[in-house]
DNA sequence: AGGGCTGTCTACCAATTGGTAAGTGGGTGG
DNA sequence: CCACCCACTTACCAATTGGTAGACAGCCCT
């Protein structure tokens, strides 16, 4: 039954661990003690360590991608990034990990950045045509979109994900208190961007 | 000559390796042997590698801190934010390992983000009071001060210390880039909260 | 001169790590 | 019915890791 089960668990055991933890503190023992396996299934179905990470990547930051195009869609101006935010936030919430495994996946750079950066080419892209739309219809202040992106990005990521922080200014990671969080995080980047 | 001399190396030696590859994947050889020593040197002067690494957070954190609190020093409203953030920027040029090792520890989480947050407690308070004095006299837009904090701390460093994001939008990470960086993120910033 | 302290070294070690080799059992197709 | 293959296991292994024990050389103080 089903190698494709034992993968498919496999995988998401992985993208918790890897995630949370990071690449380096996950090992593979620790990882299938986990699943009730043996470490040698793991190397079965991914020959390797790194070859896991990279499956990992490809399958959560494409769903990633995947979704953040969706939360995009059809819509224009403002209610578009709004929305895109909201589903960022969902994530953040609801799989920490996710987005973890983003930010661990751009700490170690190389030829893992390449894979991520592979896999998002696409959102990059549209968002930056957005951006440029939006700037030349006059809803948005005229400036470099690559740059007002790197900003963007970096705002939504850190209050999205950056629980140490957030305690540091005496923030619980509560779900009452993301809501907070989310609505001032999207009055700073209306106050921002337009 | 000098512990003190060897001890010190070693821990700029740790920062740095900290800072950039992180603490799992720095080991005490590679340490010693880039440092010219035996390991056992470095468990001589830090007991283990957990105290070298809080010896590490307390040297480097506690000296941001400091440059950051004197980077605002005398001055008020939005000259005082852009002092600091132009203090940041340097720091992320001149020594990204610094700011690495910041975010390195905000990620391990747990004791040693403990740590951090009372080395950098004064900074925070600081900065709380400010922003709530300028909300007061008008100067920014009301609202949670701890929400705005966060916000703008995850923007300054995200725009300073992700390279691989930066890459990710096509933006090398050269001195000319980072100059145009930080003009951009100080208009977001300025954007954002007056 | 000699006892003690400091800083560094050599010699080990147990645990953990990612990975290889060689089965094993059960289901399937010819 | 039997050969084969798929999913998974047991049995190892070499390398690396953080850490301990103890020797040794220089220096200071008396």
């Amino acid at each position: 039954m089903a190698s494709s089960d034992t993968r498919e668990r496999i995988l998401d055991a992985a993208l918790d661990a890897f995630g949370t933890r990071g690449f380096d503190a996950t090992s593979l023992d620790d990882l299938a003690e986990h699943l009730g396996v043996r470490k040698q299934t793991i190397l079965y179905h991914f020959g390797s360590k790194n070859d896991l990470f990279m499956a990992t990547i490809d399958a959560a930051v494409g769903e990633l991608g995947v979704a953040m195009i969706e939360a995009g869609r059809g819509r224009t101006g403002w209610p578009a990034v709004e929305s895109v935010v909201n589903t960022v936030f969902r994530i953040a919430v609801r799989e920490p990990a996710r987005l973890g495994l983003l930010r661990e996946t751009t700490r170690l750079g190389g030829a893992w950045s390449n894979r991520m950066r592979e896999s998002l080419a696409p959102v990059i892209e549209k968002a930056r045509l957005f951006l440029t739309l939006e700037m030349r219809r006059g809803n948005m202040r005229q400036t470099d979109p690559n740059l007002v992106l790197v900003s963007a990005y970096s705002t939504v990521m850190g209050v999205a994900t950056e629980v140490e922080v957030l305690r540091a200014v005496g923030i619980e990671p509560t779900l009452r208190e993301a809501v907070k969080r989310r609505r001032e995080l999207l009055r700073f980047l209306e106050a921002a961007l337009r």
